[in-house]
DNA sequence: ATGGCGCATACCATGCGA
């Protein structure tokens, strides 16, 4: 069974990459992020041609999250609200960036973890507090199901070896100290990155800027990630960056990070 | 130190992403 995780950078403009991709790599689930389409104009008939399901959790403009499957969707869930009481929920599920589903008994979580814009600004200080309800959030998910996939575009790159070039990371959002803390806090649940059972060196990344030429430099970060519970990770037989959609013409700035089992 | 590219919007300038 294979499992992908892709920030598509709104999924009317992505269209035809996805399907193309799809029909080219007959995975089980696709998990996308930054869809920026209300749920009412999500694309279902162009993904139902190609013989895929969709589930979606989308807002106007921003952010949105959609599960793309082969086999119809079951227990499908959407928000942190879902699953925790609404006072610890607060204003988070505003922002569409939580969906998941049951897979052959895995629980899915599909993320689009907030990117705080500059460090200390109102945004990064609401990533933050959304990183600290998504250790609550997976916590009470985990009793719930010991067998926990947990991916998406996470906005941390959580080792230096993550990063292109590292120099000055400790002031940029997405890499200081603080963000990569609380991200492992979620990660002592007892989640493993499934990308660092198979690859340990640096130059894997899954975005580059649009600007500079980013991806021609290889000036890129690895922060779309695939998180196992220990039975997944040690059942896991392969997870790599397939770069060939960031080839193309009008690409997103994200692409393909794809784990088999 | 700055802006660079691309997407979306009751839309040709601005907010946002990472």
């Amino acid at each position: 069974m294979k499992i992908a995780t892709w920030n598509v950078n709104s999924i009317r403009t992505r269209l035809t990459h996805v399907t193309d991709w799809l029909t080219a790599n007959p995975i089980e689930l696709l998990c996308v992020q930054e869809t920026k389409v209300v749920d009412e104009l999500f694309p279902h008939e162009a993904i139902q041609s190609i013989g895929y399901h969709a589930a979606a959790f989308g807002q106007k403009s921003y952010n949105g999250v959609a599960l793309i499957s082969r086999s119809p969707l079951e227990h499908v869930d959407r928000g942190f609200g879902a699953i925790l009481p609404a006072e610890l929920v607060g204003d988070l599920d505003d922002q569409k960036r939580v969906i998941s589903t049951v897979i052959d008994g895995v629980r899915v979580v599909n993320l689009y973890v907030p990117n705080g814009s500059a460090v200390d600004s109102e945004k990064y200080i609401y990533k933050l507090r959304w990183l600290k309800v998504l250790r609550e959030y997976l916590a009470v998910l985990l009793e719930q199901s010991p067998s926990l996939l947990v991916c998406g575009d996470f906005n941390v790159a959580l080792e230096d070896i993550d990063i292109h070039n590292p120099k000055g990371r400790e002031k940029q959002v997405m890499a200081t100290d603080v963000e990569r803390e609380a991200l492992r806090q979620v990660l002592e649940l007892g989640l493993s990155d499934a990308f660092r059972k198979f690859t340990t060196e640096s130059g894997h990344f899954s975005w580059w800027d649009y600007r500079s030429a980013g991806f021609r430099r290889n000036a890129g970060w690895r922060i779309d990630h695939h998180y196992l519970t220990p039975d997944l990770y040690d059942r896991a037989i392969s997870c790599v960056i397939d770069r060939a959609p960031r080839e193309l013409e009008q690409p997103s700035d994200h692409t393909p990070v794809v784990v088999e089992f």
